[in-house]
DNA sequence: TGCAATTTAAATGTCAGACTTTTAAATGTC
DNA sequence: GACATTTAAAAGTCTGACATTTAAATTGCA
């Protein structure tokens, strides 16, 4: 491994991407341990420090952990669905709130990919997906409950339907998706008479889990996507002229 | 902002989470300047270097940029949909290459994605969708093409079809899928005979994009993903027999 | 006055070396 | 053999210095 004298970037930057591509292209593999600090600073002949801020850089993508004491040091990561799932909502929460993604449009890709869903989760659905939906229906009659805690119960919702799709990269795909557009979701008001609007469809889409009826959840799905982005409408617009 | 005195983790992880939850939160707005490194060593009270290797966790992670030189400093990034699109692409393949994704739950989970974007992109196709889509069809079918190159130009086809359906999210989602399946798809050895037939399903799908035909390019789709997960097992079982 | 060259100051980037803390293996003791 | 102690290696942190970059401020000149 050996540093370009005229790049353009930083040192840090160009040693985090000669480790990067090493682990993508396989020449380290997963609990592989890296050189210790002190032998990579001399390797790729920079300082300690230098060496470190590049594994700092490495360590935020979830590629390395790194152990303290005799026979610590960094080892290539094996990249859990978990973290991926983290980082791919992390991401998409940013890129929505930053670019100003309509809700139309952060709607329409949620219900779309759930929609793809539909079919794989109404064949391979177990007694725990429904339960958990059951119970996330009945969570979300519960009066008192507040705005925030009615879309977290939403997303949980909506994330046991993924799951009963039994494939664990559409999962991963969808979390983004989903979770992504929370913060969208909890800036609209759901009144008592939306809430019951909601949990019938949820009810609908248990049930034709339960039946294995896979059109009908997507149906219901269709509908539901519609009614949600209407819901939007109509609270952006009564906020807009309360501001007028 | 305050650093908890009883954490587990270090410094610099503290402090880039600190941050993180600012800018996630809203507490730090796109392009805002973040103090000197120099003063938030004084905030948090830590050194400098530490302050740098937590800045180079939230560089990685493109939340934010810095700038050399007087008046320079760190920013908060916005994240593009570009940076968002490569990460999430670096994030899949790791994940199906580190946990031993089967080809089939990878397969699956492109093509279900895809072809939810189908409709979408039936209805919204414009003319340079449909341009991109026959020029990668041209080039699938040279002669001398090595199996990488066909599988770029595959990915090429497809982002083709994801992009007419002309919404950004969604396209953002399917880049992981698509994309991240590239390795795998690399390690199959396309024959003439094999190649003959992809080219068969992209023009079929193709045609039905121009005639704006869904539920065609739906049922291609469905019978491109059948033949690929065929043509897959049949590469690694003849593998796997060379192989005893 | 206006503009070009120069200076300057503030920031990040890098370095060297020391010290602290953690950790597991090696060693010693009963 | 089980337990306590030592030891060494490695990450984590700190300090202070210097290099480099950059844009604003200043100066000099026509």
């Amino acid at each position: 491994m050996k540093i370009d004298p005229n790049a353009t970037s930083d040192l840090s930057a160009q040693i985090a991407k000669a480790i990067r591509d090493s682990i993508i292209e396989g020449r380290l593999i997963v609990d592989e341990r890296l050189p210790s600090e002190s032998e990579m600073a001399e390797q790729f002949e920079v300082s300690r420090a230098t060496v470190r801020e590049a594994l700092k850089r490495l360590a935020a993508q979830s590629l390395i952990r790194t152990q303290r004491g005799a026979f610590g040091g960094a080892f290539v990561n094996k990249l859990s669905f978990e973290e991926a799932y983290g980082q791919q909502v992390t991401t998409s929460t940013l890129l929505i709130s930053m670019n100003a993604v309509s809700f139309e449009t952060a709607c329409e890709a949620r219900y779309t990919l759930e929609r793809a869903c539909a079919p794989l989760a109404a064949q391979r659905r177990h007694a725990d997906h429904l339960a958990s939906m059951r119970a996330e229906i009945v969570r979300q009659g519960q009066p008192g409950l507040t705005d925030e805690s009615f879309c977290a119960s939403d997303v949980a919702f909506h994330r046991a339907l993924v799951d009963a799709a039994n494939n664990p990269v559409l999962a991963f795909q969808l979390a983004g998706a989903v979770e992504g557009m929370q913060p969208l979701m909890n800036m609209i008001t759901f009144t008592a008479r939306s809430r019951e609007t909601i949990i019938a469809f949820h009810t609908r889409i248990a049930d034709a889990m339960e039946a294995k009826d896979a059109g009908q959840i997507d149906q219901a799905l269709h509908e539901l996507a519609d009614y949600t982005i209407d819901l939007a409408q109509g609270v952006f617009k009564a906020r807009a002229q309360k501001h007028s």
